[in-house]
DNA sequence: GGCTTGAATAATATCGATAATTTAATGTAA
DNA sequence: TTACATTAAATTATCGATATTATTCAAGCC
Protein backbone atom coordinates (compact mmCIF):
# COMPACT_ATOMS: atom_id res chain seq x y z
CA UNK A 1 0.00 0.00 0.00
CA UNK A 2 1.45 3.17 -1.08
CA UNK A 3 0.44 6.30 0.67
CA UNK A 4 0.35 9.62 -1.80
CA UNK A 5 -0.21 11.96 0.90
CA UNK A 6 2.77 14.31 1.78
CA UNK A 7 5.84 12.02 0.49
CA UNK A 8 7.94 14.45 2.61
CA UNK A 9 11.47 13.01 2.11
CA UNK A 10 11.18 12.13 -1.33
CA UNK A 11 10.72 15.51 -2.87
CA UNK A 12 12.57 16.27 -6.11
CA UNK A 13 16.21 17.69 -5.86
CA UNK A 14 14.98 21.23 -7.60
CA UNK A 15 12.24 21.76 -5.42
CA UNK A 16 14.48 20.58 -2.18
CA UNK A 17 17.16 22.65 -3.47
CA UNK A 18 14.73 25.18 -4.07
CA UNK A 19 13.02 25.29 -0.45
CA UNK A 20 16.48 25.66 0.99
CA UNK A 21 17.26 28.48 -1.56
CA UNK A 22 14.93 30.19 -0.37
CA UNK A 23 15.42 29.77 2.85
CA UNK A 24 18.83 31.03 3.24
CA UNK A 25 18.32 33.79 1.75
CA UNK A 26 14.91 34.69 3.69
CA UNK A 27 17.14 34.28 6.91
CA UNK A 28 19.78 36.46 5.20
CA UNK A 29 22.22 33.56 4.94
CA UNK A 30 23.08 34.87 1.79
CA UNK A 31 23.09 38.40 1.70
CA UNK A 32 21.39 40.96 0.18
CA UNK A 33 23.71 41.77 -3.48
CA UNK A 34 25.55 38.74 -2.91
CA UNK A 35 26.33 36.99 -5.92
CA UNK A 36 24.99 33.55 -6.26
CA UNK A 37 27.55 31.56 -8.54
CA UNK A 38 26.07 28.48 -10.43
CA UNK A 39 29.37 26.54 -9.31
CA UNK A 40 29.90 27.56 -5.88
CA UNK A 41 25.81 27.16 -5.18
CA UNK A 42 26.34 23.52 -6.53
CA UNK A 43 29.03 22.44 -4.78
CA UNK A 44 27.31 23.98 -1.43
CA UNK A 45 24.22 22.18 -1.76
CA UNK A 46 25.84 19.16 -3.29
CA UNK A 47 23.64 18.72 -6.37
CA UNK A 48 24.66 19.60 -10.17
CA UNK A 49 23.91 22.94 -12.09
CA UNK A 50 20.37 21.77 -13.34
CA UNK A 51 18.34 21.79 -9.75
CA UNK A 52 20.37 25.20 -9.00
CA UNK A 53 19.28 26.93 -12.29
CA UNK A 54 16.00 25.67 -11.75
CA UNK A 55 15.27 26.94 -8.38
CA UNK A 56 17.14 29.92 -9.28
CA UNK A 57 14.58 30.84 -12.05
CA UNK A 58 11.80 30.15 -9.58
CA UNK A 59 13.60 32.45 -7.13
CA UNK A 60 14.06 35.08 -9.79
CA UNK A 61 10.20 35.36 -10.75
CA UNK A 62 8.79 35.53 -6.80
CA UNK A 63 11.55 38.36 -6.32
CA UNK A 64 14.01 37.06 -4.06
CA UNK A 65 17.04 36.69 -6.60
CA UNK A 66 17.25 38.73 -9.81
CA UNK A 67 18.66 37.72 -13.28
CA UNK A 68 21.02 39.72 -14.87
CA UNK A 69 20.96 38.00 -18.55
CA UNK A 70 24.04 36.37 -19.51
CA UNK A 71 25.82 36.94 -16.10
CA UNK A 72 24.16 35.47 -13.07
CA UNK A 73 21.75 36.04 -10.68
CA UNK A 74 22.26 37.84 -7.21
CA UNK A 75 20.31 38.41 -4.14
CA UNK A 76 17.81 41.12 -5.04
CA UNK A 77 19.45 43.98 -2.75
CA UNK A 78 17.39 45.67 -0.18
CA UNK A 79 17.04 49.49 0.83
CA UNK A 80 15.56 51.39 3.00
CA UNK A 81 13.27 52.88 0.37
CA UNK A 82 12.53 49.28 -0.86
CA UNK A 83 11.00 48.37 2.95
CA UNK A 84 9.39 51.35 3.04
CA UNK A 85 7.85 50.39 -0.35
CA UNK A 86 7.26 47.20 1.29
CA UNK A 87 5.51 48.15 4.33
CA UNK A 88 3.34 50.69 2.32
CA UNK A 89 2.22 47.80 0.30
CA UNK A 90 1.57 45.80 2.97
CA UNK A 91 -0.40 47.78 4.84
CA UNK A 92 -2.43 48.49 1.39
CA UNK A 93 -3.10 45.15 0.64
CA UNK A 94 -3.57 43.00 3.96
CA UNK A 95 -5.47 45.90 5.23
CA UNK A 96 -7.68 45.41 1.80
CA UNK A 97 -8.15 41.09 2.24
CA UNK A 98 -8.66 41.60 6.09
CA UNK A 99 -11.70 43.92 5.25
CA UNK A 100 -12.75 42.10 2.38
CA UNK A 101 -12.64 38.40 4.86
CA UNK A 102 -14.64 40.20 7.65
CA UNK A 103 -17.08 41.13 5.40
CA UNK A 104 -17.41 37.02 4.35
CA UNK A 105 -17.01 36.49 8.22
CA UNK A 106 -17.79 33.14 8.80
CA UNK A 107 -18.03 31.54 12.50
CA UNK A 108 -14.99 28.69 11.81
CA UNK A 109 -12.84 31.40 10.39
CA UNK A 110 -13.23 33.27 13.52
CA UNK A 111 -12.67 30.45 15.39
CA UNK A 112 -9.38 29.42 13.09
CA UNK A 113 -8.14 33.26 14.25
CA UNK A 114 -8.92 32.88 18.25
CA UNK A 115 -7.16 29.31 18.01
CA UNK A 116 -4.08 30.66 15.87
CA UNK A 117 -3.29 33.02 18.61
CA UNK A 118 -3.50 31.17 21.34
CA UNK A 119 -1.09 28.74 20.21
CA UNK A 120 0.80 31.45 19.26
CA UNK A 121 0.67 32.92 22.89
CA UNK A 122 1.69 29.73 24.65
CA UNK A 123 5.22 29.73 22.29
CA UNK A 124 8.16 31.76 23.41
CA UNK A 125 9.48 34.27 21.39
CA UNK A 126 12.69 33.56 21.66
CA UNK A 127 14.42 30.37 22.92
CA UNK A 128 16.89 31.97 24.99
CA UNK A 129 15.54 34.06 27.72
CA UNK A 130 18.50 37.03 27.93
CA UNK A 131 19.47 36.90 24.50
CA UNK A 132 17.45 36.51 21.15
CA UNK A 133 17.70 32.94 19.89
CA UNK A 134 15.30 33.00 17.19
CA UNK A 135 12.29 30.23 17.85
CA UNK A 136 11.27 28.51 14.16
CA UNK A 137 8.01 27.30 15.91
CA UNK A 138 7.35 31.30 16.61
CA UNK A 139 7.90 32.22 13.30
CA UNK A 140 6.04 29.26 11.73
CA UNK A 141 3.02 30.18 14.52
CA UNK A 142 2.90 33.88 14.12
CA UNK A 143 2.95 33.29 9.85
CA UNK A 144 0.15 31.10 10.08
CA UNK A 145 -1.58 33.48 12.42
CA UNK A 146 -1.21 36.54 10.03
CA UNK A 147 -2.47 34.21 7.03
CA UNK A 148 -5.40 32.46 8.94
CA UNK A 149 -6.38 36.40 9.26
CA UNK A 150 -6.95 36.84 5.52
CA UNK A 151 -7.75 33.22 5.07
CA UNK A 152 -11.29 33.96 4.58
CA UNK A 153 -10.63 36.92 1.99
CA UNK A 154 -11.94 35.29 -0.94
CA UNK A 155 -9.16 35.18 -3.50
CA UNK A 156 -5.79 32.79 -3.42
CA UNK A 157 -4.45 35.30 -5.67
CA UNK A 158 -4.78 38.25 -2.73
CA UNK A 159 -4.04 35.57 -0.37
CA UNK A 160 -0.94 34.77 -2.16
CA UNK A 161 0.27 38.40 -2.93
CA UNK A 162 -0.12 38.32 1.04
CA UNK A 163 2.27 35.76 1.71
CA UNK A 164 4.51 37.04 -0.61
CA UNK A 165 4.82 40.49 1.01
CA UNK A 166 4.76 38.34 4.15
CA UNK A 167 7.56 36.63 3.42
CA UNK A 168 9.36 39.69 1.77
CA UNK A 169 9.03 41.55 5.40
CA UNK A 170 10.34 38.83 6.91
CA UNK A 171 13.85 38.86 5.29
CA UNK A 172 14.05 42.43 6.41
CA UNK A 173 13.16 41.30 9.97
CA UNK A 174 15.51 38.81 9.91
CA UNK A 175 18.48 40.83 8.47
CA UNK A 176 17.41 43.77 11.13
CA UNK A 177 17.47 41.12 13.99
CA UNK A 178 21.30 40.47 13.08
CA UNK A 179 22.27 44.05 14.04
CA UNK A 180 20.22 44.56 16.96
CA UNK A 181 17.60 42.98 18.17
CA UNK A 182 15.27 45.06 19.81
CA UNK A 183 13.00 43.86 23.02
CA UNK A 184 8.97 43.97 21.99
CA UNK A 185 5.75 42.97 22.58
CA UNK A 186 4.00 41.98 20.15
CA UNK A 187 0.85 39.85 21.78
CA UNK A 188 -0.84 43.14 22.47
CA UNK A 189 -1.21 44.26 19.05
CA UNK A 190 -2.34 40.64 17.81
CA UNK A 191 -4.88 40.46 20.37
CA UNK A 192 -5.86 43.56 19.46
CA UNK A 193 -6.39 42.76 16.14
CA UNK A 194 -8.08 39.20 17.27
CA UNK A 195 -10.70 41.80 19.71
CA UNK A 196 -11.84 44.27 16.18
CA UNK A 197 -12.00 41.58 14.45
CA UNK A 198 -14.00 39.32 16.84
CA UNK A 199 -16.31 42.36 17.40
CA UNK A 200 -16.71 42.80 13.52
CA UNK A 201 -14.96 46.41 13.71
CA UNK A 202 -13.40 46.59 10.78
CA UNK A 203 -11.94 50.20 10.16
CA UNK A 204 -10.43 49.31 14.32
CA UNK A 205 -9.03 45.94 12.36
CA UNK A 206 -7.36 47.74 9.78
CA UNK A 207 -5.95 50.00 11.65
CA UNK A 208 -4.47 47.35 14.48
CA UNK A 209 -3.23 45.52 11.86
CA UNK A 210 -1.61 48.63 10.25
CA UNK A 211 -0.06 50.01 12.93
CA UNK A 212 1.44 47.10 13.94
CA UNK A 213 2.87 46.89 10.76
CA UNK A 214 3.93 50.36 10.78
CA UNK A 215 5.65 49.80 14.07
CA UNK A 216 7.37 46.57 12.30
CA UNK A 217 8.85 48.83 9.60
CA UNK A 218 9.99 51.52 12.12
CA UNK A 219 11.62 49.33 14.18
CA UNK A 220 13.54 47.72 11.21
CA UNK A 221 14.08 50.77 9.98
CA UNK A 222 15.85 52.15 12.91
CA UNK A 223 17.70 49.33 13.68
CA UNK A 224 19.70 50.99 10.36
CA UNK B 1 32.22 49.70 -30.74
CA UNK B 2 29.37 47.66 -28.93
CA UNK B 3 26.35 49.07 -27.89
CA UNK B 4 25.22 47.01 -24.42
CA UNK B 5 21.87 49.15 -24.98
CA UNK B 6 18.90 46.42 -25.19
CA UNK B 7 20.51 43.77 -27.03
CA UNK B 8 17.29 42.48 -28.50
CA UNK B 9 17.66 39.72 -30.14
CA UNK B 10 21.07 38.08 -28.72
CA UNK B 11 19.15 37.14 -25.35
CA UNK B 12 19.65 33.61 -24.15
CA UNK B 13 17.59 30.90 -25.10
CA UNK B 14 16.14 30.64 -21.59
CA UNK B 15 15.00 33.98 -21.59
CA UNK B 16 13.51 33.75 -25.69
CA UNK B 17 12.20 30.42 -24.70
CA UNK B 18 10.40 31.67 -21.88
CA UNK B 19 8.84 34.33 -23.82
CA UNK B 20 7.55 32.76 -26.17
CA UNK B 21 6.31 30.07 -24.33
CA UNK B 22 4.70 32.50 -22.13
CA UNK B 23 3.21 33.94 -25.04
CA UNK B 24 1.87 30.48 -26.22
CA UNK B 25 0.02 30.24 -23.16
CA UNK B 26 -1.59 33.31 -23.04
CA UNK B 27 -2.29 33.13 -26.16
CA UNK B 28 -4.45 30.31 -25.46
CA UNK B 29 -1.91 28.40 -28.20
CA UNK B 30 -1.08 25.46 -25.46
CA UNK B 31 -4.90 25.07 -23.73
CA UNK B 32 -5.43 24.98 -20.09
CA UNK B 33 -5.30 21.83 -18.57
CA UNK B 34 -2.43 20.74 -21.30
CA UNK B 35 0.45 18.34 -20.76
CA UNK B 36 3.33 20.30 -21.46
CA UNK B 37 5.63 17.18 -21.95
CA UNK B 38 9.18 18.29 -21.86
CA UNK B 39 10.25 16.34 -24.79
CA UNK B 40 7.34 17.46 -27.05
CA UNK B 41 8.29 21.17 -26.26
CA UNK B 42 12.07 20.66 -26.79
CA UNK B 43 11.12 19.76 -30.32
CA UNK B 44 8.53 22.55 -30.77
CA UNK B 45 10.90 25.23 -29.75
CA UNK B 46 14.14 23.46 -31.35
CA UNK B 47 16.13 23.63 -27.68
CA UNK B 48 17.48 21.54 -25.53
CA UNK B 49 15.62 20.09 -22.24
CA UNK B 50 17.22 23.04 -20.19
CA UNK B 51 16.25 26.30 -21.37
CA UNK B 52 12.34 24.38 -21.71
CA UNK B 53 12.88 23.15 -17.84
CA UNK B 54 14.14 27.13 -16.53
CA UNK B 55 11.30 28.53 -18.56
CA UNK B 56 8.23 26.08 -17.17
CA UNK B 57 9.96 26.75 -13.89
CA UNK B 58 9.08 30.81 -14.02
CA UNK B 59 6.20 30.63 -15.39
CA UNK B 60 4.67 28.12 -12.40
CA UNK B 61 6.03 30.51 -9.99
CA UNK B 62 3.47 33.31 -12.06
CA UNK B 63 0.91 30.84 -12.17
CA UNK B 64 0.47 29.98 -15.96
CA UNK B 65 1.90 26.48 -15.53
CA UNK B 66 1.25 24.17 -12.34
CA UNK B 67 4.38 21.92 -11.97
CA UNK B 68 3.18 18.22 -10.24
CA UNK B 69 6.09 17.31 -8.69
CA UNK B 70 7.80 14.17 -10.61
CA UNK B 71 5.27 14.23 -13.21
CA UNK B 72 5.80 17.36 -15.11
CA UNK B 73 3.89 20.51 -16.02
CA UNK B 74 0.33 21.54 -17.28
CA UNK B 75 -1.04 24.55 -18.44
CA UNK B 76 -2.61 26.01 -15.43
CA UNK B 77 -6.43 24.94 -16.10
CA UNK B 78 -9.29 27.26 -16.24
CA UNK B 79 -12.83 27.80 -14.45
CA UNK B 80 -15.88 30.01 -14.20
CA UNK B 81 -15.07 29.90 -10.57
CA UNK B 82 -11.67 31.15 -11.19
CA UNK B 83 -12.49 33.29 -13.74
CA UNK B 84 -15.07 35.17 -10.76
CA UNK B 85 -12.40 35.10 -8.37
CA UNK B 86 -9.82 36.72 -11.12
CA UNK B 87 -12.29 39.53 -11.88
CA UNK B 88 -13.04 40.46 -8.48
CA UNK B 89 -9.41 40.42 -7.16
CA UNK B 90 -8.53 42.51 -10.33
CA UNK B 91 -11.10 45.41 -8.99
CA UNK B 92 -10.36 45.17 -5.42
CA UNK B 93 -6.43 45.42 -6.05
CA UNK B 94 -6.32 48.22 -9.49
CA UNK B 95 -9.58 49.97 -7.46
CA UNK B 96 -6.56 50.16 -4.44
CA UNK B 97 -3.85 51.01 -7.02
CA UNK B 98 -5.92 53.65 -8.74
CA UNK B 99 -6.82 55.73 -5.55
CA UNK B 100 -3.08 55.40 -4.68
CA UNK B 101 -2.24 56.91 -7.83
CA UNK B 102 -4.69 59.94 -7.60
CA UNK B 103 -3.61 60.52 -4.71
CA UNK B 104 0.06 60.80 -5.40
CA UNK B 105 -1.22 62.82 -8.81
CA UNK B 106 1.20 64.49 -11.04
CA UNK B 107 0.45 66.35 -13.90
CA UNK B 108 3.17 64.30 -16.06
CA UNK B 109 1.14 61.01 -14.80
CA UNK B 110 -2.22 62.72 -16.36
CA UNK B 111 -0.50 63.41 -19.51
CA UNK B 112 0.63 60.41 -19.66
CA UNK B 113 -2.72 58.55 -18.89
CA UNK B 114 -4.28 60.82 -21.52
CA UNK B 115 -1.60 59.96 -24.20
CA UNK B 116 -2.21 56.73 -23.88
CA UNK B 117 -5.98 56.97 -24.00
CA UNK B 118 -5.50 58.95 -27.59
CA UNK B 119 -2.47 56.64 -28.84
CA UNK B 120 -5.33 53.57 -27.97
CA UNK B 121 -7.91 55.09 -29.86
CA UNK B 122 -5.96 56.18 -32.74
CA UNK B 123 -5.37 52.09 -33.51
CA UNK B 124 -8.38 50.00 -34.25
CA UNK B 125 -9.35 47.02 -32.41
CA UNK B 126 -9.47 44.38 -34.85
CA UNK B 127 -7.41 44.01 -38.27
CA UNK B 128 -10.36 43.16 -39.96
CA UNK B 129 -13.12 45.09 -40.62
CA UNK B 130 -16.20 42.30 -40.57
CA UNK B 131 -14.81 39.27 -38.78
CA UNK B 132 -12.54 40.08 -35.77
CA UNK B 133 -8.92 39.42 -36.07
CA UNK B 134 -6.49 40.72 -33.08
CA UNK B 135 -4.43 43.75 -33.63
CA UNK B 136 -1.40 43.18 -31.64
CA UNK B 137 -0.95 47.17 -31.73
CA UNK B 138 -4.23 47.44 -30.32
CA UNK B 139 -3.67 45.17 -27.57
CA UNK B 140 -0.25 46.42 -26.36
CA UNK B 141 -1.51 50.06 -25.83
CA UNK B 142 -4.64 48.77 -23.99
CA UNK B 143 -2.66 47.32 -21.60
CA UNK B 144 -0.08 50.63 -21.36
CA UNK B 145 -2.75 52.60 -20.91
CA UNK B 146 -4.14 50.61 -18.09
CA UNK B 147 -0.52 50.21 -16.84
CA UNK B 148 -0.37 53.54 -17.56
CA UNK B 149 -3.39 54.59 -14.61
CA UNK B 150 -1.57 52.51 -12.27
CA UNK B 151 1.63 53.67 -12.54
CA UNK B 152 1.42 56.67 -10.04
CA UNK B 153 0.72 54.44 -7.16
CA UNK B 154 4.23 54.62 -5.73
CA UNK B 155 4.73 50.70 -5.22
CA UNK B 156 6.49 48.43 -7.73
CA UNK B 157 4.52 45.59 -5.64
CA UNK B 158 1.54 46.49 -6.59
CA UNK B 159 1.75 47.66 -9.52
CA UNK B 160 3.64 44.10 -10.17
CA UNK B 161 0.16 42.66 -8.79
CA UNK B 162 -1.84 44.55 -11.46
CA UNK B 163 -0.35 43.55 -14.25
CA UNK B 164 0.00 40.02 -13.11
CA UNK B 165 -3.83 40.03 -13.44
CA UNK B 166 -4.11 42.23 -16.52
CA UNK B 167 -1.99 39.20 -18.29
CA UNK B 168 -4.13 36.33 -16.56
CA UNK B 169 -7.38 38.27 -17.33
CA UNK B 170 -6.17 38.44 -21.02
CA UNK B 171 -5.71 34.86 -21.41
CA UNK B 172 -9.21 34.17 -20.27
CA UNK B 173 -9.96 37.41 -23.10
CA UNK B 174 -8.55 35.29 -25.80
CA UNK B 175 -10.15 31.93 -24.80
CA UNK B 176 -13.40 33.58 -25.22
CA UNK B 177 -12.32 35.00 -28.43
CA UNK B 178 -11.69 31.92 -29.51
CA UNK B 179 -15.45 30.92 -28.59
CA UNK B 180 -17.22 34.01 -30.18
CA UNK B 181 -16.20 37.41 -30.67
CA UNK B 182 -18.76 40.10 -29.11
CA UNK B 183 -18.62 43.20 -30.65
CA UNK B 184 -17.95 45.92 -28.53
CA UNK B 185 -16.80 49.45 -28.27
CA UNK B 186 -14.63 50.03 -24.77
CA UNK B 187 -13.65 53.26 -25.68
CA UNK B 188 -16.10 55.12 -24.40
CA UNK B 189 -15.66 52.91 -21.19
CA UNK B 190 -11.63 53.66 -21.20
CA UNK B 191 -12.94 57.51 -21.59
CA UNK B 192 -14.98 57.58 -18.55
CA UNK B 193 -12.27 56.68 -16.82
CA UNK B 194 -10.07 59.01 -17.78
CA UNK B 195 -12.57 61.93 -17.10
CA UNK B 196 -13.04 60.42 -13.51
CA UNK B 197 -9.18 60.94 -13.31
CA UNK B 198 -9.01 64.14 -14.58
CA UNK B 199 -11.26 65.88 -12.52
CA UNK B 200 -9.41 63.88 -9.60
CA UNK B 201 -13.00 62.30 -8.63
CA UNK B 202 -11.43 58.78 -7.23
CA UNK B 203 -14.60 57.27 -6.14
CA UNK B 204 -16.28 58.00 -9.77
CA UNK B 205 -12.90 56.75 -11.47
CA UNK B 206 -12.86 53.70 -9.07
CA UNK B 207 -16.39 53.02 -10.29
CA UNK B 208 -15.60 53.17 -13.66
CA UNK B 209 -13.08 50.76 -13.70
CA UNK B 210 -15.06 48.37 -11.91
CA UNK B 211 -17.79 49.10 -14.14
CA UNK B 212 -15.00 48.14 -16.91
CA UNK B 213 -13.75 45.02 -15.86
CA UNK B 214 -17.13 43.79 -14.71
CA UNK B 215 -18.43 44.15 -18.26
CA UNK B 216 -15.50 42.19 -19.07
CA UNK B 217 -16.15 39.51 -17.01
CA UNK B 218 -19.35 38.80 -18.05
CA UNK B 219 -19.00 39.31 -21.28
CA UNK B 220 -16.26 36.24 -21.43
CA UNK B 221 -18.58 34.22 -18.91
CA UNK B 222 -21.90 34.58 -21.57
CA UNK B 223 -19.42 33.01 -23.91
CA UNK B 224 -19.67 29.94 -22.08
C1' DG C 1 -14.84 -10.76 -12.49
C1' DG C 2 -12.25 -7.48 -9.92
C1' DC C 3 -8.04 -6.57 -7.73
C1' DT C 4 -3.20 -6.84 -6.92
C1' DT C 5 1.56 -7.77 -8.70
C1' DG C 6 5.23 -7.15 -11.73
C1' DA C 7 7.66 -6.35 -15.77
C1' DA C 8 8.00 -3.24 -19.87
C1' DT C 9 7.53 1.46 -21.38
C1' DA C 10 7.56 6.27 -21.34
C1' DA C 11 8.62 10.49 -19.21
C1' DT C 12 10.88 13.33 -15.90
C1' DA C 13 14.84 14.76 -13.33
C1' DT C 14 19.65 15.03 -13.06
C1' DC C 15 24.40 14.87 -14.32
C1' DG C 16 28.87 15.77 -16.69
C1' DA C 17 30.81 17.90 -20.50
C1' DT C 18 30.89 21.52 -24.15
C1' DA C 19 29.96 25.98 -26.25
C1' DA C 20 29.30 30.81 -25.71
C1' DT C 21 29.93 34.96 -23.13
C1' DT C 22 31.56 37.93 -19.72
C1' DT C 23 35.18 39.48 -16.66
C1' DA C 24 39.98 40.07 -15.52
C1' DA C 25 44.61 40.58 -16.79
C1' DT C 26 48.25 41.99 -19.66
C1' DG C 27 50.68 44.62 -22.68
C1' DT C 28 51.10 48.47 -25.79
C1' DA C 29 50.52 53.04 -27.99
C1' DA C 30 49.25 57.98 -27.23
C1' DT D 1 49.80 57.56 -16.65
C1' DT D 2 45.52 56.69 -19.15
C1' DA D 3 43.04 54.60 -22.62
C1' DC D 4 42.48 50.94 -25.60
C1' DA D 5 43.01 46.41 -27.63
C1' DT D 6 44.05 41.63 -27.05
C1' DT D 7 44.33 37.53 -24.76
C1' DA D 8 43.54 34.47 -20.77
C1' DA D 9 40.59 32.92 -17.14
C1' DA D 10 36.31 32.27 -15.12
C1' DT D 11 31.43 31.70 -15.45
C1' DT D 12 27.19 31.08 -17.56
C1' DA D 13 24.20 28.80 -20.73
C1' DT D 14 23.25 24.78 -23.22
C1' DC D 15 23.34 20.14 -24.87
C1' DG D 16 23.24 15.01 -25.04
C1' DA D 17 23.19 11.11 -22.25
C1' DT D 18 22.00 8.66 -17.97
C1' DA D 19 19.56 7.58 -13.85
C1' DT D 20 15.00 7.81 -11.57
C1' DT D 21 10.49 7.81 -11.21
C1' DA D 22 5.72 7.29 -12.90
C1' DT D 23 2.53 4.93 -15.95
C1' DT D 24 0.74 1.19 -18.63
C1' DC D 25 -0.73 -3.26 -19.46
C1' DA D 26 -0.89 -7.98 -19.03
C1' DA D 27 -0.72 -12.09 -16.17
C1' DG D 28 -1.70 -14.25 -11.78
C1' DC D 29 -4.36 -14.63 -7.53
C1' DC D 30 -8.35 -14.33 -4.43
Amino acid sequence: MTTDLAPEGVASLTLSTYERLRADVLTGTWKPGFKLGIEALREHYGTGATPIREALNRLAAEGWVQHMDQRGFVVTPVSEEALRELAKTRVWVETLALTQAMQASTPEWEEQIVLALHRLSKTPRSLHQDNYLENPAWEKLHREFHMALLANCGSRWLLGFCEQLYDQAYRYRQLAMKTSYKRRDESDEHQQVVDAVVAGNVAAACAALTHHYEKTAQIILSAH
